[in-house]
RNA sequence: GCAGGGGUAGCCAAGCCAGGUCAACGGCGAUAGACUCAAGAUCUAUUCCUGUAGAGGUUCGAGCGUUCGAAUCGCUCCCCCUGCACCA
C-alpha cells in the first residue's frame, strides 16, 4: 500500500481549527500548578519576517510542554503600541510612501483601507490582527487570546499612571537637565541604527567636546573644542579658518568668538545666547595672540583652513607634539614654533605626533586616512601607557586613563571651559532639517542608579532562573551600570501620559516594565467585566500589594487570578532586550512589587541573520516574509528548523535550503511512523528490551533538556535520536507489534511540543480521539532499563565497526567471520581491577594478589599475570560510562548467538562465534588470544 | 573609551562552565551503492592524512604553560562581532 502524502497545509488548518475551538489555549485555574510564560511583546512596526517567529517560538514549545507536564500554563500576549514605530509607519502612509504602499497592496490591502492606516491607531490595530491571525495562529500557537490587549488602551494607561506614582512615592523619579536630539521643526526625533525618525546619520554618536576659553588681549573669548582636554598643556598655537567669518555672541556676560554653526549649537543647549550681528572674519583673528587658561601662556592665532567651522567652534587647538594634524600643519605653516611634549609615553620618545607621522611617512595635510591613522595610533598608546609630565603642573604623573575627566570638571569649575555635545556625523530629520541636540532642563528620569534599588535588584536577579548563563553572570555588572533613564517625551508619539507634567508621554522602555501584569486584567477588560475607570490606585494597590479592601467581586476575582499566576515564570526575549528591557523589567519589579511576585526568570534568544551575519530587516530586502515561508515549508517544519538548526543563544543564519530540508524530514518522520503500524510480527526478547531501553533513556535525557530549556538538545533526540533507535531496531529485525505500537505512541507525544500538527494527525491515525497536545509526557521508567540489552546491541555494534573497518583495510571479501569472544577468566579479572581502581587502589601486584587467591585462575596464573599487567593503565583511560557496562554480567556469547542472523545478512558470509578458550577452535591466525571483554578477536578469510 | 559575545574540519553547527566516553553530536554539501524507465524522495556506506587486521599520525584562531592526559584550564597575542540609552 502506497504511503499518503503529508499533506501539511490541510493538516495545520485542521488541527488549529480544533484547537482553538476546544478552547485548550485558554488558561485555567486547576491543578494548582501553574506556569506563567510570555515573550516581549513585539513593538507595532509593520510587518514582521521570519526572524521575529523564532523567539515566540520556543515560547510556544516551552508552554506546550509545560502543559503536557501538568501545569496550568498562562501564555498570555500583546502589543507593545507606545512610542515611534506605529506613527512613523502611518506618517510613510500618509506621505504615500511606495515601498510602504506596494507592500500593503500586496499583503491584501484595498485602497480605501490604506488611506486608514494614515492614523496611527488604526494602524496598530490592523497589525494586531495580523500579527495574531497570520503569524501566531498561523503558526499553532496556544496563546491565550481572551487577554489580548496593548499599551496604548485606556486601562493599561491607569496601570501605568499607577507605577509611576509608586515610583514617585518611593523617590526614584528625580529631575534634571538632559541633552537629546531634537529637530527644530518635529521636535525630539530618535536616531538609531534603524533611522525611524532620521534620513541619515543613524549610526551617528554623541560626542562630548570641552570648550577651553582662551582670551584674546580685550577679554575676549575664543573658544577652542577639544576631546582630549588634559593637552591644554601642550597647546602652542591656535587654528583659525582664514575664509570663515565668524560670530561674536554674548554667553552669559561673556563675549565669544565662534562660528555661525556653533551659533546655533550653543543656543540649543546652553540657553542665553545673544547674538552681538558682529562679523569676526577669519583672517583678521591670525596674528593676534591669545592667552591659555590655566597656565596663562601667549600663544599666536594661525590660519589653518582646516579647521572647519561645522566642527565644534570652528576654532582648533594646536598640540604639536600629540596630535599628528597640528605637528603637519605647524610643518606645513613653517612658523618657528617649538612643540611642547607634556606625554611620557612607552614606545614614543620627545614627540609621539612627529614620531607616528614619520612612521607612517606623512608629509602632507591632504593624507587623511594615514593621519587618521597616525592619531589612532598616538591616542590609543598615550591613553594606556602614557603619564602627563613636568610641563603639566600639579597634575605631572598621573596617567592618562586616569586624569581625562579630571582636568575637564576642574576647568569647568573654574569656568575656564564649558561641554559642547555634538553629533559625530551629520543627522538630518526625515523633514530635511538638520538635528540638533537640546538641552532639556528639566527631564524627569527613573533614578536606576539608586544604590539601594541597584544593589536589590542584583541580589534579586541572583535568585532568578536566568538563560543563558553567560548572561546571568554578566547581569551584576549591567545594574551597576544601568544609569538613570530619561522617562518622557513630548513629540508625536504614543503612550501614556506622564501623571506629574501634562501632555509629556512615557517613553516606550519605561511603560514596559510590569506589563505581564496587566494580562491578568486584560481578560476582564476584554470581557467588559471591569472599565478604565474603575481601575483606580486604589484598586491597583488592592490587587498588586494586597491593601485596602476589595470594592466589588470583580476586584476579589482579579486578585485571587494575580495571586494564582504571579509572578511570571519566564519572560523570553531576544538579545537586544539584554541591556535595555530585562534590566529595567527586574529593576521595577524588585522597585514596586512585593518580592514574590517579581519574575522567576528570562530566557534570552539569539537572533536569525541574513547571509553575512546582518540582522534580518526589511529595508535590506533579504527577509522572507511570514505567511510565505510558512507556506513553502509548513509551520511545523520552521518550528523544527528554529529549535533544531542551533542553539538558542548564537544567532542563526536563514537559509531556505536548510528550512527545505527541515521539511522533508517531517514527512519521513510521518512516512516512517505510517509505515511502522504495518509491519510483521516478529519478536526478539533481546532486541525488544534494547528498544524500550533506549527509549527510556530518550525520554529520560529530553525531559533533562527541557527543564533547562535545552530546545536544540530537545529536538536532537526526538527527530534525529529517536529515529536512528527505531531504525536499528528494524534492520536488526526487531518487530514486535505491541512494542512497535508503545513506542510509537511515546514517539508521537515527544514530539508534540515542537511539531503539533504533525503529532495531532498521526495520534488521530492511530485511532485516538482526544488531543495529543492534552496528553501527559511521557516519563522515565527505571523499571524499564535493561543494561544487559543495551550492553549487547553495543557489543553487537561494536563488532560490526571493527568488522567494517578490518574488511575496508584489507580489502577482502570475507568468508567466513570468527568472532572469538572473552574468556570468562579475562571477565572476572577484568571486573575486579575495575573495583579496585574505584576504591582507588588499582595497582598490579594488589590485582595479581586478588586474582590468585582464585583457584581458578591460579591454574593459569601465566596467562593472568600477563593479561593484568596492562590492565590499570588501561583501566585508568576509560571513562565511568564505559567502566560501568563492565561491571554488568553480559554473557556475550549467548548475545551473539541471538544476533548471529543478522551479522550474516549485513557481511554475507559465515559467521562463527566462539569462546576464546575453548579447546580446539578454529583459530589460523591465533587471534583469540586477543579478545577481551566487550571486545572479541576477530579472524576474516 | 566602557561593557559583552565569538573564532571547531568543504559549509552550518554541538562540545568548553564540571579535562579523559573527542578525529570531535547533528545537519548541509560531496562521492559511491540500493530502490526507480527516469527524476525526486528514501535507505546504506564513505567524506583530515596514512595504512592489506580492528592501527598510527596531524587537527579545534596563534604561541607558551599546567597535567599522566587539553578543543576544554591559565597566560600572551591576532582576528571578527554586538550594545552603550530616549529605537524597540
Amino acid at each position: 500500500m502506497e504511503t499518503k502524502k503529508y499533506d501539511y497545509v490541510t493538516v495545520e488548518k485542521t488541527w488549529q481549527k480544533k484547537w482553538f475551538d476546544a478552547k485548550i489555549h485558554i488558561a485555567e485555574k486547576k491543578k494548582q500548578n501553574k506556569f506563567f510564560i510570555h515573550f516581549a511583546y513585539p513593538g507595532v512596526s509593520g510587518y514582521l519576517h521570519v526572524g521575529h517567529m523564532r523567539g515566540f517560538t520556543y515560547c510556544d514549545v516551552i508552554a506546550r510542554y509545560k502543559r503536557m507536564m501538568g501545569y496550568d500554563v498562562l501564555f498570555p500576549a500583546g502589543f507593545h503600541a507606545s512610542g515611534i514605530p506605529s506613527v512613523g509607519f502611518a506618517k510613510k502612509v500618509e506621505r504615500n510612501d511606495k515601498e510602504t504602499i506596494d507592500l500593503l497592496k500586496k499583503n491584501g490591502c484595498t485602497n480605501d483601507f490604506i488611506k486608514k492606516l494614515a492614523d496611527p491607531l488604526e494602524v496598530v490595530k490592523y497589525f494586531s490582527k495580523v500579527y495574531v491571525d497570520e503569524y501566531w495562529k498561523r503558526f499553532g500557537f496556544l496563546i491565550d487570546y481572551t487577554r489580548l490587549t496593548n499599551t496604548i488602551s485606556a486601562g493599561y494607561n491607569k496601570f501605568i499612571s499607577w507605577q509611576f506614582h509608586k515610583l514617585n512615592d518611593k523617590k526614584l523619579l528625580v529631575q534634571k537637565p538632559h541633552f537629546a536630539p531634537y529637530c527644530p521643526n518635529c521636535g525630539p526625533v530618535a536616531v538609531d541604527k534603524s533611522e525611524t525618525d532620521v534620513l541619515c546619520g543613524g549610526s551617528s554618536e554623541i560626542l562630548e567636546f570641552t570648550i577651553i576659553k582662551f582670551t584674546l588681549s580685550n577679554g575676549t573669548i575664543l573658544p577652542a573644542a577639544t576631546l582630549r582636554p588634559e593637552t591644554i598643556f601642550g597647546v602652542t598655537n591656535m587654528w583659525v579658518n582664514p575664509n570663515v567669518e565668524y560670530q561674536k555672541i554674548e554667553v552669559n556676560d561673556e563675549i565669544w568668538i565662534c562660528s555661525e554653526e556653533c551659533v546655533k549649537k550653543l543656543s540649543y543647549q546652553f540657553g542665553n545666547i545673544k547674538k552681538l550681528n558682529e562679523i569676526v572674519p577669519g583672517k583678521k583673528l591670525v596674528g593676534k595672540k591669545c592667552i591659555v587658561p590655566e597656565i596663562n601662556r601667549e600663544i599666536p592665532i594661525l590660519s589653518g583652513v582646516f579647521a572647519d567651522p561645522k566642527i565644534a567652534t570652528g576654532i582648533v587647538m594646536s598640540v604639536p607634539a600629540h596630535a599628528p594634524y597640528d605637528w603637519i600643519a605647524l610643518v606645513e605653516s613653517k612658523q618657528p614654533i617649538q612643540p611642547i611634549t607634556i606625554i611620557d609615553v612607552k614606545g614614543f620618545e620627545d614627540n609621539p605626533a612627529k614620531e607616528a607621522c614619520e612612521q607612517l611617512k606623512i608629509t602632507s595635510q591632504t593624507q587623511i586616512e594615514k593621519l587618521d591613522e597616525a592619531t589612532d595610533l598616538v591616542y590609543k598608546k598615550e591613553f594606556h601607557t602614557g603619564a602627563l609630565n613636568d610641563n603639566c603642573g600639579s597634575y605631572s604623573g598621573i596617567k592618562i586613563s586616569e586624569i581625562k575627566d579630571t582636568v575637564k570638571n576642574d576647568l569647568i569649575t573654574e569656568n575656564l571651559a564649558a561641554t559642547l555635545r555634538e553629533f559625530s556625523e551629520e543627522v538630518i530629520c526625515r523633514c530635511k532639517e538638520k538635528v540638533v541636540i537640546k538641552n532639556i532642563p528639566d527631564q524627569w528620569f527613573i533614578k536606576y542608579s539608586d544604590e539601594t534599588l541597584t544593589q536589590n535588584s542584583k541580589d534579586y536577579a541572583e535568585t532568578m532562573n536566568i538563560y543563558p548563563q553567560e548572561y546571568k553572570d554578566g547581569i551584576p555588572k549591567i545594574l551597576d551600570w544601568f544609569d538613570d533613564r530619561a522617562v518622557i517625551r513630548k513629540g508625536s508619539w504614543l503612550g501614556t501620559e506622564f501623571p506629574f507634567k501634562k501632555d509629556w508621554i512615557i517613553e516606550p522602555i519605561s511603560d514596559s516594565t510590569l506589563y505581564p501584569a496587566y494580562y491578568i486584567f486584560s481578560k476582564y477588560v476584554n470581557e467588559e467585566k471591569i472599565s478604565a475607570e474603575e481601575m483606580t490606585e486604589e484598586f491597583f494597590d488592592y490587587i498588586f500589594l494586597g491593601t485596602g479592601t476589595p470594592e466589588s467581586d470583580v476586584w476579589r476575582q482579579i486578585k485571587s487570578d494575580f495571586d494564582y499566576w504571579y509572578p511570571v515564570d519566564i519572560n523570553l526575549g531576544g538579545k537586544e532586550h539584554k541591556t535595555v528591557h530585562f534590566p529595567v523589567y527586574i529593576m521595577n519589579h524588585v522597585a514596586v512589587m512585593p518580592e514574590d511576585k517579581c519574575p522567576r526568570g528570562l530566557f534570552v534568544h539569539w537572533w536569525v541573520t541574513q547571509k553575512g551575519k546582518e540582522k534580518i530587516s526589511k529595508s535590506k530586502g533579504g527577509a522572507e516574509p511570514i505567511l510565505e515561508a510558512a507556506t513553502t515549508y509548513g509551520v511545523d517544519a520552521m518550528r523544527l528548523y528554529y529549535t533544531h538548526v542551533g542553539s538558542p543563544f548564537v544567532d542563526i543564519e536563514w537559509d531556505p535550503e536548510i528550512v527545505a530540508k527541515y521539511k522533508k524530514r517531517i514527512a519521513n518522520i510521518y512516512k516512517i511512523i505510517l509505515e511502522l503500524s504495518e509491519k510483521k510480527e516478529q519478536t526478539n526478547m533481546h532486541l525488544d528490551n534494547w528498544l524500550i531501553s533506549i527509549l527510556n533513556r530518550r525520554i529520560k535525557k529530553i525531559v533533562d533538556a527541557f527543564e533547562n530549556f535545552d530546545l536544540r538538545v530537545v529536538s536532537n533526540e526526538i527527530f534525529f535520536e529517536c529515529q536512528r533507535d527505531i531504525q536499528w531496531y528494524l534492520k536488526r529485525g526487531g518487530g514486535d507489534k505491541t512494542l512497535i505500537n508503545k513506542f510509537v505512541k511515546i514517539w508521537i507525544t515527544l514530539l508534540t511540543p515542537v511539531t503539533p500538527h504533525l503529532a495531532e494527525e498521526l495520534w488521530q491515525i492511530l485511532g485516538k480521539t482526544a488531543f495529543v497536545s492534552n496528553e501527559p509526557y511521557p516519563k522515565f521508567n527505571s523499571e524499564e532499563i535493561h543494561e544487559r540489552d543495551e550492553i549487547g546491541e553495543y557489543l553487537l555494534s561494536e563488532i560490526i565497526d571493527d568488522t567494517s573497518e578490518i574488511l575496508k583495510v584489507t580489502k577482502i571479501s570475507p568468508k567466513k567471520i570468527c568472532i572469538y569472544v572473552a574468556p570468562a577468566w579475562k571477565q572476572d579479572i577484568f571486573r575486579k581491577a575495575i573495583e579496585l581502581h574505584m576504591d582507588n587502589k588499582l595497582d598490579v601486584g594488589v590485582l595479581m594478589k586478588q586474582a590468585m587467591s582464585d583457584p581458578n585462575l591460579k591454574a593459569m596464573a601465566k596467562n593472568v599475570s600477563q593479561f593484568a599487567g596492562k590492565l590499570p593503565g588501561e583501566i585508568k583511560k576509560l571513562s565511568e560510562n564505559d567502566r560501568n557496562r563492565y561491571l554488568v554480567d553480559v554473557d556475550e556469547k549467548d548475545y551473539l548467538e541471538h544476533a548471529k542472523k543478522y551479522l550474516v545478512d549485513v557481511f554475507s558470509c559465515d559467521i562463527e562465534i566462539v569462546s576464546a578458550d575453548e579447546k580446539g577452535i578454529y583459530d589460523p591466525a591465533n587471534k583469540s588470544k586477543f579478545a577481551v571483554p566487550l571486545r572479541p578477536a576477530l579472524y576474516i578469510e
